[in-house]
DNA sequence: TATGAATGAGCCTTCATTCAT
DNA sequence: AATGAATGAAGGCTCATTCAT
């Protein structure tokens, strides 16, 4: 159960032919796995899409789930860097700011469906892990400078407000975007996520 | 794709020997599934568990995945059973039935966490099938049946908020049991939930 | 290889209801055989068809290879109860009667062209045993009892031309018959095979 | 019914390696079904009787199907091209080219008697195949093209004939090397049907 | 370092046959 | 005698991973 596998790549991508071939690897993953769905999503097929051999890929990836979680960590470090910087965007309020935010995050988790799936299978194997739990913190950071900084959450419900809202939003915009709604049925999905969370932190 | 595998169970367990078989089967695919992550959960090993031999196991499922949708069936039966007595309890307040109603699907979540997670990954391959969508609606009936009777919510909006509500309790209860939290806290979350739902409600 | 199971029928049909049953059980082989197919050919499959149970099946036939041996059996002697009767029809001169059984015998094979596809996928089981090549030893002695008495094949060459007669016919109605061509092409096949051989015979 | 599986074999043996694989899996799979029936033609054993894994097995054919079906080509390929060289050989009568190929087709058959048996079980399954027929093809126009260019069968009959000439070969050689006579024998058996084919198309 | 052929454990499923009722 | 649930060996096939070249 608890066999804690490898998950880091297993070189640093410190030349530039690695750092390409690694892009590579984690591009052919995303389209094998959006494409093709996860039935088809093996370490073979993935080295066939970028370009190289099975034997290149297992020189990057020790093994399939240390691939699947490169694959995650890139998707919410990208996704995280949007919040962070809609979070802490000076020039509106901090109503205005959760609820773009939320839409924002919305929109992602809906273009990024078909990866979110087929991530999840494996997602389960990650909770446990240090690693998988870094970017989860990185999340809670952003969300809770929020709270604390531009809403003025008082220190006492700061953690649990900070997991609420992380949850209801993430939870939510699983759940709708399982099969895409448009762009309107979105909204109005993301709208009522911040709003009912606005009217709690009485924003 | 839309290869239509049977689901059904194979065969009625009209005779005793038969529900008992069936019944065990099921215990022993929970228990497989709970103490030994989806990735045991073979055929194989389930029969054994159950103390069969894989051919039994064959003759009351037709295949892997009927055996997992029987079991999501089960669960979802038995949790929206009380869940209807809950939201229809004429002797309770909408919001009491509300509130309470969410705190027990909490704490069911939270029981079934890990049979949940293992069903998950399964689920996906349900979530087109009409004897799924059978299964949630259910769900939705009662919910809508609840808001439309006892919280007077206006036709016009009664479809995005049921969908609300459901997704919203879902959705954070599933994200909220993935480490079981105690009794104290579920109910801190679970009441937020519902908190949250009343105010936008009107409750 | 040369495991000599048991090919029999397990009881004589003395009794009235074991001849029914035999019978039911025999025509649900022949239709389970033309109408699904060889691979949905199972003991199973033919007990239910039949109304009985696999138990009951096992009480009359010691295993599958009886039930197929006994199919063809059948079919053998029905066949051959014709071709008897029309090779030795007096009132028709010898080489009328050769064209007209051989005709007759395209047509049976058309007709059971699916149960002798089925058929002989295990037919090459039996070959080897003393009850398969009874049923081959009556149909030559009819033939050669045809060419020594109607035609006048001298006994030098009875033996030869006897298997010649057979195996032409069969071959070539087996053959034909795997896409089964229309009544009209048949006949030209059938004629072209007897025409053939009473140039042969002299006829 | 219809459901198209692969025919072909995975990869071109383009590499010296993989050629020797290729045919060693070729010969083992000759030398299973000779020697140990069409019954224990499994995969594996195959693979064990090469000397190489399952899963090699599988890379050079996608199923078990294909295996079959190149046996079955391979040894179709070879008797063609004798079969064509010796009806075209102009140094040669009509008459005397058709007695030859029958007598080595009949030489063919005998020595390939035991493969062929265990094909023709799996042949069923081809039958409707494009790739099937392809083979057939050929074999029908050497055959037609001999009827045409050095017998003369006018274009009005020539397909029927072709096909008659084709039919009662095969047809007579399969059912005479069942049990595999001696070589005089067999050469007598060949004389006939070719003796019979010469009358009627007038040779 | 890159390659990709080779591996083989292990998965799901079927079905002839038995035997307790 | 009849039943049909239970059995489990065996089959086809996949795919993560390795290692000789």
């Amino acid at each position: 159960m608890a066999r804690r596998t490898a998950l880091k790549p297993r070189k640093q991508p410190s030349q530039r032919r690695s750092r390409q071939l690694n892009e590579a690897i984690l591009e052919a993953a995303v389209r094998v796995l959006e494409r093709e769905g996860p039935s088809r999503f093996t370490t073979t097929r993935v080295a066939e899409v970028a370009g190289v051999s099975v034997g290149s890929l297992y020189q990057y990836y020790p093994n399939k789930s240390s691939l699947l979680f490169c694959l995650h960590e890139r998707e919410a470090r990208r996704t995280w860097s949007e919040m962070e910087a809609m979070l802490t965007d000076a020039r509106r309020s901090p109503r205005e700011r959760l609820v773009a935010a939320v839409r924002r995050f919305f929109e992602t988790e809906a273009e990024e469906a078909e990866l979110r799936n087929a991530l999840q299978v494996a997602e389960r194997l990650f909770w446990e892990l240090p690693e998988f739990q870094a970017i989860q913190a990185r999340a809670e950071r952003d969300v809770q400078a929020f709270l604390r900084d531009a809403v003025g959450v008082p220190s006492r419900r700061l953690a649990f407000e900070t997991q609420l809202v992380l949850a209801t939003v993430a939870g939510l915009a699983e759940r709708v975007t399982r099969e895409p709604p448009g762009p309107a049925a979105l909204r109005r999905w993301a709208d009522a996520a911040s709003g009912m969370l606005c009217t709690r932190l009485g924003l």
